[in-house]
DNA sequence: CTGTTAGCGCATTCAG
DNA sequence: CTGAATGCGCTAACAG
């Protein structure tokens, strides 16, 4: 049947805890040692029992990424990032790690269950992607859960996503509210006074952090905050394309969109061309986050670029302990404003 | 210390079979017994062991998905599909399966790698997406590794890969040859005669099977096909950019340029734009895949639709045991010609 | 319907 | 540097 490390001891002719140690590599071995187990390794195809050796060692070589939906490249990016940092030295048998993408679509319940999911794989580590969901109860539920699995030896690293109190989980933040100031400030101070404002879902820190930003910028430039004038939808283009048609008959005289993100950007550019306005001379249009295709739109897309590749390679070394967590467990990622065609000055 | 099924046992005053029961739920038991084991489940906060269970039963609750580069979309959406149907009842312990993500990013050895270390995980399937690099070598080693992973109970699904010969993997391909030869007649049918084709990396099946329905197409309208037309790149942006630049350089008489994907179509549009030419007045642009982005592409992308998420769920199911894999184990996916703004007649 | 009994395959003490 | 012995926590027969 299946071959087994004693099957492996056996042709090699040592016992199976010295194929263990050459196999994990975390033991000195003598040379001509190793060779013979190797080779015995390559003749029989023997490939190692994974939960078998994470059951004796109590710990796995899994590394969990919970994201909201892996279909978008926000997060495909980030995933993408922690994949490439969790390989290498350092783990069970040749340090290969493999990370298990959770897709919670945004569901608390489904954050909650995944959590569960990777305690019960006794994964190596465990990393939070995007926005929190700002409600009570599933926050200090959350914080239950991360504590018990930072008690279990997992490592828990936030990434894009505000610090969980009562949790010493190391988080790398976004800093949602600032980047959405100045994009505010940027077209107010193109001189636009009138600014529809498209905010991603209800009770989820990027949106209110995003939507904060964009409230101080106008009250920092003295101009009213018309509470007709901002939307909520999810982060799709659909979203940003109905919010735009809704704003348009509400405030005709809008002259300018900030999406929450750069997908409902596109959304609301479609909705623009559709009435017949174009862009920017009738209506400016601004994003957030700066993915691959921004820079493409027609015209290209001013928006405020995130360094996901980045926060996420970085979230992985941390999560792997090959990077220092910053001092008092939290790092503030900072967006940087590009400004492109999709913005002008006012009509 | 850690909670194990034995403390749930003793405190519901049950055998440990029975608290693996309950929680497992493949077996009848009483339903006060049940209702006792789940209060301590509950009381005792406990979270199965899921190493210890999967070395106890040989099988475990992970689905291995073969990825080349998991920030594109389309695979994004292919991955997100199948881990919506990977869950549900079926699996052990409430079937809950997890999906590990392995980004391959095209490379042979990684590509084995991973299934080495999914058949070490004793994955409960694996689904391979997108073209298999077209290596003698390289494939009778993947045939191998398939091979050995049926043998240990693992269920292998292609999705969007041609089928493996030498296995009984079952196989959703994608009809590229078909669509790429309907793309490029809607180009000849215009009247375009001398068009670009910018193919992806060389030596994958998709790269070659959509090249090969561009050529047919040009064959069946009697058009010559000049070499010079053909520039291989990566499925990236970049490489859209470069090939057109290349392209116009060799043949600034084109009239219409046809891309390997959607995403190098952005690249090939944002060339010809640098250099003063108007899509598709000048220049007609055609890409493939239909990813999200590209219907709020300006002018809108003719592409042709793939139906990834379809596909993935597909795979998925199958993959599960939960749909019958089509007869002879092969289904052809078809793709659906998407005429839309960036293709017109030659200037 | 429930309890008892044996391992699953490996990592890790502890000796040598 | 290597071997022998022990147990990780659970499931799956087998009885009852």
């Amino acid at each position: 049947m299946t071959v087994t490390l004693a099957d492996v001891a056996a042709r090699a002719q040592v016992s199976p805890a010295t194929v263990s140690r050459v196999l994990n590599g975390n033991y000195p071995v003598a040379a001509a040692t190793r060779e013979r187990v190797l080779r015995a390794v390559d003749d029989l195809d023997y490939v190692l029992n994974g939960p078998a050796s994470a059951l004796a060692a109590a710990t796995s070589d899994l590394v969990g990424i919970l994201v909201n939906d892996i279909a978008d490249p926000f997060f495909g990016i980030i995933a993408g990032a922690v994949q490439s940092e969790i390989g290498g030295p350092g783990g069970r048998a040749g340090g290969e790690r493999l990370a298990v993408v959770c897709n919670t679509g945004g569901s608390p319940e489904r954050e909650l269950t995944y959590l569960t999911l990777l305690q019960r794989q006794r994964a190596a580590a465990v990393i939070l992607t995007g926005g929190a969901i700002e409600d009570a109860e599933h926050a200090a539920a959350m914080a239950g859960k991360l504590r018990r699995l930072a008690e279990a030896g997992t490592r828990v690293v936030l990434c894009g996503r505000p610090p969980s109190p009562e949790t010493d989980a190391v988080a790398l933040t976004f800093d949602n509210r600032g980047g959405g100031r100045r994009l505010t400030a940027h077209l107010l101070d193109l001189g636009h006074r009138r600014v529809g404002y498209i905010a991603g879902p209800r009770e989820r820190s990027t949106t209110r952090h995003r939507l904060e930003g964009h409230r101080a910028a106008l009250a920092a430039h003295g101009v009213e905050d018309d509470p007709a004038l901002t939307v909520h939808g999810p982060y799709d283009r659909r979203s940003g394309y109905d919010a735009t048609v809704e704003l348009l008959r509400r405030a005709p005289e809008l002259t300018a969109v900030v999406a929450a993100n750069d997908t409902v950007a596109l959304g609301a550019c479609a909705a623009l061309r559709d009435k017949g306005l174009r862009i920017p001379d009738d209506v400016s249009v601004a994003g957030f986050d700066d993915l691959p295709f921004s820079v493409d739109a027609v015209p290209a897309l001013t928006t405020v670029r995130l360094p996901l590749y980045e926060a996420g390679a970085r979230a992985g070394r941390i999560a792997m302990g090959k990077e220092e967590p910053p001092p008092g467990g939290v790092a503030t990622v900072h967006g940087e404003l590009m400004v492109r065609g999709s913005t002008a000055g006012p009509r």
